[in-house]
DNA sequence: ACAAAAAAGATATAAAGTATCATTTGATTT
DNA sequence: AAATCAAATGATACTTTATATCTTTTTTGT
């Protein structure tokens, strides 16, 4: 079985251990994702979607699905150009990371998703607690160029 | 002299140091940032200026001056939540860091901008290198709550 | 004073995202 | 199976953010 059937069986697997489902709308959402490959903005996706099948989805589904996704942590949202990009770890986790990075290459915008190490964490939230803050943030954003590109 | 006019003083002559010049326009965009002390997106910017002096000023001129004092230095833009700063180091220093953290408050909006450790760079850089990427972020934001919020 | 360059104005439009209400679909209970 | 309720989707309109492009004004160097 391809990888692409074999993410989607995880995902509806997940969203059923969650106790909710993935529609057919957002299966469709989910696939034209993993097949991108890269990071795509809503409109980019919805576009996507609605060539293929002709029955055309609205602005506002698109991102009411992606909100869906990404709550699931089947998709994650870059804020820094945002667009979206299937979680590269449907496959091979149950449960994802408590953080994530992504490592987003300026030349051809791959982007790595990355667990963050205790030690990082640790050194960031104690610069943050120097400053008086208490850290939150659960997603972080590098940009940088990848081996390939350098 | 309030702490204000120092600041657009100090802000002009780093200007001209750079062989360009703090506008009018500019002065005033840089003048409402500063007194709005938290970040503002380019709109609420808009119509602060065009409020004040009742000679209106375009959206697209507030972006290119914005671009201006961002490439200067002299503001920030907060790409988390698109809206822009007042460096808060125009009083201090001549030149800027060449890494910046925000630590941006999720209750208040508060803002600490912070320089970045060697060592944190160093442990960043070792991440994204096990990984074949080579870092070039200048800029970080981390979502937290500040010790007042807390 | 005049030409060149930089900045600002004017106008239109693209792109990203949300509010709100109506309809459909699916699951649950009787 | 029919009735009911909730979740998901559709439809429509609109707001916010951002850029393209051309014109006019202001500044600077000669």
């Amino acid at each position: 079985m391809s990888n692409i059937e074999t993410a989607i069986l995880k995902a509806e697997q997940r969203c059923r251990d969650q106790g909710s489902r993935l529609t057919p709308r957002r299966r469709q959402v989910l696939r034209a994702l993993i097949e991108a490959g890269e990071p795509v903005s809503a409109y980019g996706l919805l576009e996507m979607c609605n060539t293929q099948s002709l029955d055309a989805m609205p602005a506002m589904s698109m991102y009411r699905i992606l909100d869906y996704l990404v709550e699931q942590q089947l998709a994650h949202r870059l804020v820094s150009s945002k667009k979206y990009v299937a979680c590269s770890h449907i496959n091979c986790c149950t449960e994802h990371f408590q953080r994530t990075h992504f490592l987003i290459c300026s030349e051809c915008s791959q982007v790595r998703e990355v667990e963050v190490s205790e030690a990082l964490i640790a050194s960031l939230s104690g610069l943050a607690g120097a400053e008086g803050f208490h850290l939150s943030s659960r997603q972080l954003e590098f940009s940088g160029v990848c081996n390939e590109c350098h």
